[in-house]
RNA sequence: UCCUCGGUAGCUCAAUCGGCAGAGCAUCCGGCUGUUAACCGGGUGGUUGUUGGUUCGAAUCCAACCCGAGGAGCCA
């Protein structure tokens, strides 16, 4: 039995006999030589099949392989300049060969499809390179956020997705029942996460949420991952400083761990690189200001058709502001101080100045978008129950989170970043669907 | 909910003014010792999204519906 080895570990072993295990990706039938490229999980390696060099049977049964056919595949590591794959530059000198299946044909080429048929063959669609790539570097996002939270003292205290009531509006909430009692899907956990903090100081809760929105953009998804941090005795400059440090490091683990994925994405490296603190700051006065400078100009936003739109003082920006005040920078962009009537109830107004309130995006490059969205949090019974009653939401639900204020309140301040969103900036990806294996989009949840 | 675009072979797409349903890839057969989405020769493969209408004749024109994509709004 010879040794089985991961093709990522192909380097360490060169000039030894071992055996992969895996499947054919795709195949190259040349006569007496054979060329099959064999994917494994960890990389694709390419198999040279030599006729003079294995037996007339393992040469037959190779050229018998159809694509995604499982195999075992026994040889010599070659380094080889020629040799293409995951990661390049070595392949198997082949000696001996067993197939365990011959696959059915396979639907999915590597060529170009359309989005129906791949996500309608999504099961089949993540062992493409391309997929494969991106839920790699997601896994490396999911590691990084767990490993800089808990390295910086934020405890993971998750919060139930189950809920009684709508944390921000009730439009967009998915209702099940909860034995006969109607109950939601959790939208976020961040009253909970308040709850939290007063036991903790620091926490973060991360899993899923769900959308029930009308939204059908790449930028979209009806199921999706978020993280929430939350931090006692911070106001909306700490928490401006911790989101900077934490998307920085996130970004770096990734070049560091994932340049072989970035590599298969083909993805720009050198706009990641630059991701550190410190992030440029802009209030939403002058967001506005230079929105309608641009307006006035007549300029447009990258990657839409239309020109800036002109904006009123007091509304919320569209995907077209966002997208152009993100284009102006080559890091991610923080505005800060949104006006208070657009934003959640639960967000501290700025003292002097009521109308805007500690709130904070955080736009990334590249038209991304929105990845980010936090604030300073009302810390007074009084602003709070005001708050509640200005949004029309019903008092009785938001007891318990009022009583958070009576024992020992605190500034504190909190966001969410959206983990596919980022998932989708780091590696380049056209849209939310290719970042999560299984996405639950408007109009579709199969497979 | 609204706007725009689309649906033809397993996949990606053609089909001129309404006039024989056509390629490439995949698959199958044959050839080839350095291929990178190989190449060369041959074969298989069709209820043109659905229903109805106009017409001598409809993939093509008309109507309704179904499905998909991108975007707006809303949001991470």
């Amino acid at each position: 039995m010879n040794k089985r080895i991961a093709i990522r570990q192909m380097s360490a072993h060169v000039e030894q006999e071992v055996t992969l295990e895996g499947w054919l990706y795709t195949k190259t039938d040349k006569g007496r030589l054979q060329f099959l490229q064999v994917r494994d999980g960890t990389g694709i390696c390419q198999a040279v099949v030599f006729k003079k060099n294995v037996s007339s049977e393992a040469f037959d049964h190779a050229r018998k392989l159809t694509q995604e056919s499982s195999l075992r595949v026994t040889g010599t590591v070659k380094a080889d300049a020629r040799a293409p794959g995951t990661p390049g530059g070595y392949e198997l000198d082949v000696t001996d060969m067993e197939v365990v299946q011959i696959a059915d044909e396979y639907p999915i080429q590597p060529k170009e499809h359309g989005v129906e048929f791949l996500i309608r063959n999504r099961h089949l669609w993540i062992r493409s390179a391309r997929q494969w790539a991106v839920l790699r570097v997601r896994a490396t996002v999911i590691r990084a956020i767990r490993d800089w939270l808990d390295d910086n003292g934020f405890l993971n205290v998750d919060t139930p997705i189950l809920t009684p009531n709508a944390a921000e509006g009730t439009t967009t909430l998915f209702e099940i029942d909860f034995h006969g009692e109607p109950a939601y899907l959790a939208q976020t956990g961040q009253l909970y996460n308040e709850a939290n903090i007063f036991a903790f100081g620091k926490v973060y809760c991360f899993g899923p949420t769900f959308r029930a929105e009308k939204s059908k953009t790449r930028r979209h998804l009806q199921e999706f991952w978020m993280v929430e941090p939350e931090i006692a005795f911070c106001d909306l400059n700490g928490l401006m400083e911790i989101e900077e440090q934490f998307v920085s490091y996130i970004v770096q683990r990734c070049l560091a761990e994932n340049a072989e994925e970035l590599k298969v994405l083909e993805r720009n490296i050198s706009s990641l690189e630059r991701v550190a603190p410190s992030f440029p700051r802009i209030h939403y006065d002058e967001a506005v200001a230079l929105l309608n400078r641009a307006a006035a100009a007549g300029e447009s936003v990258p990657g839409y058709e239309d020109k800036v739109p002109h904006i009123e003082w007091g509304d919320d920006f569209g995907s077209p502001h966002e997208t152009y005040i993100a284009a102006q920078f080559d890091k991610p962009v923080f505005v800060h101080h949104y006006p208070t009537q657009v934003k959640a109830f639960y967000m501290e107004p700025e003292p002097d100045r009521p109308q805007v309130c500690r709130s904070v995006d955080l736009l990334a490059p590249e038209g991304y978008g929105e990845i980010s969205g936090g604030s300073e949090r009302m810390a007074e019974v009084d602003k709070l129950t005001a708050g509640i009653k200005a949004h029309g939401l019903p008092m009785a639900s938001y007891d318990w989170y009022i009583d958070l204020r009576r024992y020992g309140t605190v500034a504190h301040s909190g966001f969410g970043l959206g983990l596919e969103r980022t998932v989708a900036w780091i590696c380049g990806a056209a849209h939310l669907r290719e970042v999560i294996a299984f996405p639950r989009i408007l109009g579709s949840m199969r497979p």
